[in-house]
RNA sequence: CGAGGUGUAGCGCAGUUGGUAGCGCGCUUGGUUUGGGACCAAGAUGCCGCGGGUUCGAAUCCUGUCACCUCGACCA
């Protein structure tokens, strides 16, 4: 049996093709499918799942810190687009523009919101004057389109879903303190929801967004070492509310200008999820927001008694995680594979001599550990398991994080690093972009983000040799 | 946007010097099975990516176009 031909054929290994392995789960794994519209993909209802506990898991936590849901219009009139300089740069070359409705040509063109700060800035110049107004924490839910050119599912597609938070404040320094702070919730949120670790830092002026005055981000490795962005804050300081006049009566009686945040986080992450934690069996979901925690497989289930008793113990675990019985007609080989390609963090087989000595097994996805459990004892075995399995997917991927990050001393140690090895490089930097160039130009790497967590690696930037101001790190990003 | 590659059944693919399309899996029906991708039998499924052209005849040759993949460039 084991000698035959796999029925199904099995992924592509992450070692021979990481690209084809990451396309073949989201493929296989029913997460995405291609549509006919270019560079758009079709979320299938297992990726949706994935992406409603993401939600459920931050709407809530932004909520607890204050900030309400809106919903904006899709479009975006050209004229609005415009009234900030550096955001209009930044984002024009990358629009979809609506030109007709009907078949009638509009007299202004409309832009699909590729991000929604103008039509943010537009109502908050209408609604905040006066101090008693602020803060205002707006957040919304929705689809933004950017005319990417080159797209893989999740990573980078021509419309994605995120979220994005716009919020206005009386002073600088609260501004400030909502950037940070929303930085934090994403990275607890990777840390502890996503068991992925995140390196937490700020952005060169290069890499700031598009009418920024600072961005910070957190940063993720995947497993072939390449960073992926994972989350961002941005501190925009009173640009876009002088550019959209938007001010308020202040405390002292005169007039001022608000200082804004934004903040987002998109279903890309559910890519850093794929290139996390997924091996050449498939897909392994991080317990928090996989959509099934505890897939129930009986075995032999048309012998008497099993399939009952299993249905019985899915109803029994309803109350303590999200279950599954699959008593479909196919073999338990069949199932057991299909659940390790969809990622379910925990299996519990049950067939009749499990019954008679009224146990069952249960099987961690991330090591694929195996449990003999009394039936009484559930429900605190699998709390615990999930909880294992989440400290062993994070512990994994913390483990190649430090395996792939390296210390170059010298731009010649760099670029021999750059070439030999993959994964974050730390150096001290001077800080001019003209150092950064040059790095991307001889070493093919780009500046990922200058951590909080500072290493006095030394007292100059290797690329220039002028006095150091701060540590960096650079890869190669997705 | 540049270089290269691929488009044939739901998926993976074969299809010779042009002659009217096939295999495996999946799917449907019935039966036997079920502790690592089961077995037998009988079925159904094709705008050969799309548009032009050459030809008596095109999946096959020419041409345009669209999509996807890889590597660059670009990118919050």
């Amino acid at each position: 049996m084991a000698d035959n031909k796999k029925m199904v054929e099995a992924i592509t290994s992450m070692e021979e093709d990481f690209a084809k392995w990451y396309t073949d789960i989201v493929r296989k794994a029913d997460l995405a499918d291609y549509s006919s519209v270019r560079g758009c993909m079709i979320v299938r209802p297992y990726g949706c799942a994935i992406w409603e506990n993401i939600h459920d898991i931050l709407d809530k936590r932004f909520k607890e810190l204050g900030h309400e849901n809106v919903q904006m219009p899709l479009f975006i009139p050209e004229s609005l687009l415009q009234k900030e300089k550096d955001h209009v740069e930044g984002f024009a070359p990358e629009v979809a523009w609506v030109t007709h409705g009907g078949e009638e040509k509009l007299t202004e063109r409309l832009c699909v919101r590729p991000t929604s700060e103008t039509l943010f800035c537009e109502h908050y110049a209408k609604i905040i004057t006066s101090y008693r107004d602020l803060p205002k924490l707006y957040n919304q839910w929705c689809s933004v389109v950017r005319w990417e050119k080159t797209t893989r599912p999740f990573l980078r597609t021509c419309e994605f879903w995120w979220q994005e938070g716009h919020t206005m404040h009386e002073t600088k320094e609260e501004a400030m303190e909502e950037t940070e702070r929303m930085l934090n919730v994403y990275a607890d949120f990777c840390e502890q929801a996503l068991a992925i670790p995140v390196t937490k830092g700020r952005k060169t002026v290069k890499e700031q967004f598009a009418g920024a005055e600072a961005t910070y981000t957190i940063e993720a490795m995947m497993h072939d070492g390449k960073a992926l962005q994972s989350g961002t804050s941005h501190y925009f300081g009173d640009g876009f509310s002088r550019a959209f006049d938007i001010t308020f009566q202040g405390r002292d009686n005169k007039p001022a200008y608000p200082h804004q945040t934004s903040w987002g986080m998109s279903t890309r992450i559910i890519g850093a999820i794929i290139m996390t934690h997924g091996d050449d069996n498939g897909l392994v979901l991080p317990p928090a927001i996989a959509p099934i925690q505890v897939v129930v497989l009986p075995i032999a289930q048309h012998k008497p008694g099993v399939l009952e008793k299993a249905q019985e113990i899915t109803q029994r675990l309803k109350k303590v995680c999200r279950v599954k019985i699959d008593d479909s007609d196919n073999t338990a080989g069949w199932k057991f594979a299909e659940y390790e390609m969809k990622g379910v963090p925990l299996r519990l087989e049950m067939g009749p001599r499990d019954i008679e000595a009224n146990q069952c097994v249960l099987v961690r996805r991330d090591n694929r550990e195996k449990t003999f459990v009394s039936l009484d004892e559930l429900e605190t075995k699998i709390p615990e398991l999930l909880q294992a399995v989440h400290d062993g997917l994070y512990q994994k991927a913390l483990a190649n994080r430090e395996a792939r990050t390296w210390v170059a001393h010298t731009f010649d140690e760099l670029k021999e690093l750059a070439q030999t090895k993959s994964g974050f490089f730390k150096t001290m930097w001077c800080g001019d972009e003209a150092c950064e160039l040059k790095v991307k130009e001889e070493a093919g790497l780009t500046s990922r983000c200058m951590p909080f967590e500072q290493e006095q690696l030394g007292d100059v930037c290797p690329i220039c040799g002028k006095p150091a101001k701060t540590m960096i790190i650079w890869g190669k990003a997705y």
